[in-house]
DNA sequence: AATGAATGAGCCTTCATTCAT
DNA sequence: GATGAATGAAGGCTCATTCAT
């Protein structure tokens, strides 16, 4: 899970070009493509305010790059996160995914924006969101909805359709990314809330639980009848 | 709750003050507040540039006042809706919360863009934000707490402890929350996706069988064993 | 000096036109014509922004009526002093002008902003400068070459020039204005300055003494020789 | 005290941001800091209106800017005046003083707008005052208690106070503005005025009799009797 | 390969003014 | 006689971008 030649560690390189790419991450993740501007981008990796316009033609070409090398991070992260728990049971693998995408969502001490500019992508949508979708998000979501399938396979009697592992996942996921997608109102209807390790750990605690029972449900739901 | 002589439909008005509202509400929804452009706003109020500031001083009280006005519409429904199913069943009490929630987050052809300011409020707070939970968003919550307590309630033997209410209602909240927030992923991973009332009713049939399974395990889970 | 009918005391008429002239003779005489606006104007004289307008076609009419008005009061009040000075020694008369002319200047807390809004004129002529200078601050100029010659009339053997009186009388009215032009820089080299009464009457006293035995010295040194 | 090597003559710079300099100090002599416009200084400069921004980041910086090197040439002449009349009696002493005071304030030909700038603090004082005071004003209104306080030394036996001082010199210096703060109402009341270098040095005469004769009186005032 | 300097478009705001009632 | 509503011009500022070196 954690491979030391992510982009992350030594933004120390003379070379400016990676240099603006790093800082234009952290930026991105923090603003938003919009409200990001190119100056603040320049400032934190010591370059001039036309280095990103001679490096990368443009604001948005920068953006898209920055977009296509956090795809390949999370590639990785993911195949490697896979692997690491393939052997476990179910549970435990929805635990293990769930708490990683929330660490990835919500630990800001670590340099992992990837998963931050997603929640703007989201709100606010520019022609990146395709690739983002494709390369790092599909992949994301059809990863769950595997351990969702592998979940709900003793049902053999009545296999989950396409659908069903859609709309499931989609409730799994919906919790997950509420609790960035909603920081700001959380931080302020519940002040004492803090996003520490400890923290997210028990919330990962709480969605496997609650996702879990639910999905289990379905066996004896189904074995009985169907939605009322 | 469905009023027709809404607001909504002719914005004709020869009242240049409502037409900014309109117009306002509008932009912000789509925009969010520091993209959204005076200029746009009056452009489509049909008004000029100096309009905004004579009718309210900024454009930052501008967007409280559509804020706050925007609040007063959905308080009015939360209130309808308490009224109209405090006779039902819980499960229907929350099939009846996240259906009209999910409709009035999701359904464009309503002019009710308060759900969708709310996104951008999230990613990027204003000092407006404080207003809205205050005003709007906590009412909200605290209602599915309720119902939330409502369901929990014959199993007296361990009462949900408020954490409980409040990470087990966040768990809902996210999942209807989603498909507004991800509504732009959504649209791109499967494209035959469409947010009509049919499409609605039935993401709501899901959401509340998934909560409403999850809800009830916790019973036997607690006449078991507690969180593994 | 204090006749009955000045425009000072009551602005409490009813009457729109009236409390326009007045609010506008204390703002143009804070800020001056360029910084004065027409808003603050209004609201001080509780019309409406049209009423300058309305009332006064121009900002700029209504800045040459506040000057034409002000201007009677001030020649009633020259003629006023005139008189009442008239049977006293030179000395005194020249004390009397200064000291009265300082306190037009510097006592805000009389409603007489004549004499500051010429301060600002000064520095920022409009077209009204030229009925200000016929109205007010000739006849105000001649006053003081008057008081000089007087002074200067035991020395029939050399006669002041014309010319010397100019000069002569604009030594010391510069003395008087500095006290105003000069105000911001005062209070910051010398903090505990103020302009009230008492010191007001002070710097009077030393103006008189300077100037006066200035213009004594004249009598001596024209009997011994001219300017080294 | 006259370097022919001034910034004056050629403002042909290829370096805009000393043309820019240049041409705010002309318009912020002649409008003041609030009355004069980015637009037009960048148009004397030949530069873009985002000029102003880049080289400086404020108008307000500008502004200071312009005030902090006007000061240094001022601090120059005054430190080059000094010396250069240190060995000269004391009446020269003030015949120098003043006739270098009121060229720097009254010559159009030199570009010396630092003096034409005081006139516009004074009326409207901006953060800039604090600094003029300090660096400028203060230093050459000191000089001028060093040169009266010379004048008075052989009435040893009456010194004069701090306060003594100050007035005095107040006198002096308020009839050297006067030239420059009443210049639009002088030209109107005699408009074959004119302030070439004879006439200048005409006034320099003038005004430095009068205040040397009231400057000796007191010693003779003083051996006689106090105040009157 | 990289940068300091400069640009033009666009933003929000304020102002004096005018219009319709 | 008087006003609330609306307007257009202009101001300061910020931004992404380009140019010359």
């Amino acid at each position: 899970m954690t491979q030391a030649t992510s982009t992350n560690p030594p933004p120390e390189t003379d070379n400016t070009h990676e240099r603006l790419l790093h800082a234009a991450g952290e930026v991105f993740a923090e603003r938003g493509f919009a409200a990001a501007t190119i100056r603040e981008i320049c400032r934190r990796a010591g370059a001039n305010v036309a280095a990103v316009n001679y490096h990368f033609r443009d604001k948005e070409e920068l953006y898209q790059q920055v977009v296509q090398r956090s795809h390949g991070a999370a590639t990785g992260d993911l195949a490697a996160t896979v692997a690491a728990t393939e052997h476990l049971p179910p549970k435990a693998k929805l635990h293990a995914y769930i708490h990683s995408f929330l660490t990835r969502l919500l630990d800001t001490s670590r340099p992992d924006w990837q998963a931050r500019m997603m929640a703007h992508e989201m709100t606010a949508p520019t022609a990146a969101l395709d690739v983002i979708v494709r390369d790092s998000i599909r992949p994301q979501f059809d990863r769950l909805q595997t351990i969702v399938a592998e979940i709900l396979k003793p049902d053999a009697a009545s296999p989950p359709s396409p659908d069903d592992l859609r709309y499931l996942s989609a409730c799994i996921m919906g919790q997950i990314l509420f609790w960035k997608t909603s920081q700001a109102v959380i931080c302020r209807m519940y002040p004492d809330v803090v996003y520490d390790p400890p923290h997210i750990a028990r919330i990962a605690d709480y969605l496997t639980d609650f996702s879990y029972s639910a999905l289990l449900a379905r066996h004896t739901q189904n074995a009985i009848g169907g939605q009322p």
